[in-house]
DNA sequence: GCGAATTTGTACGTATGTATC
DNA sequence: AGATACATACGTACAAATTCG
């Protein structure tokens, strides 16, 4: 039986890091709007729900917006669009 | 019985993050000289024998003193002293 | 050139701590 | 008090590229 992933955001098979592919849907999300300016990114724990990947997988993907400046995190509180206060 | 730590560069028990600690120790290395410009980095699994720690925090350590320029990182080949070429 | 060893990269899991809500 | 959220720290496994004998 031949199995799909188009429904998927995230493709382990690709070449890109799954991590990088997390990251691309989110900038996508920030740069369209639909997060907007100081809202929440989903958590950790909600990315790893929403892509079906590891907690390492979605800390890496924030790590990396975050590094492009387009994200800050404030510990225990969570990461919100925009660059750091 | 009591035990002693003085003999570890880095304390488990200390509020600093073992990683911090780790990174302080080869930060010190190199501004003493001792890894000098262009000296390769101990790899990862070196600091782990050397610091008894995991390979997570090893790779921590390295990433700080990366995030301060101080090293830059080959891909597959190791890390050395400087900042990147 | 080949194969083994080395080294970093990615990805997963688990546990604990601490601060916030 | 309990749930949520990020930070640290341990472990494992496999992949990919480089280095070395």
């Amino acid at each position: 039986m031949q199995v799909l992933y188009v429904d998927l955001v995230v493709d382990p098979y690709a070449p890109e890091p799954l991590y990088v592919q997390v990251a691309a849907s989110l900038r996508a999300k920030i740069e369209s709007g639909e997060l907007a300016h100081l809202a929440p990114l989903p958590s950790e724990k909600a990315i790893e729900q929403e892509y079906e990947v590891s907690r390492d997988t979605a800390r890496r993907a924030i790590g990396q917006l975050r590094d492009e400046g387009l994200v800050f995190t404030i510990p225990q509180r969570g990461t919100y669009v925009g660059p750091r206060p």
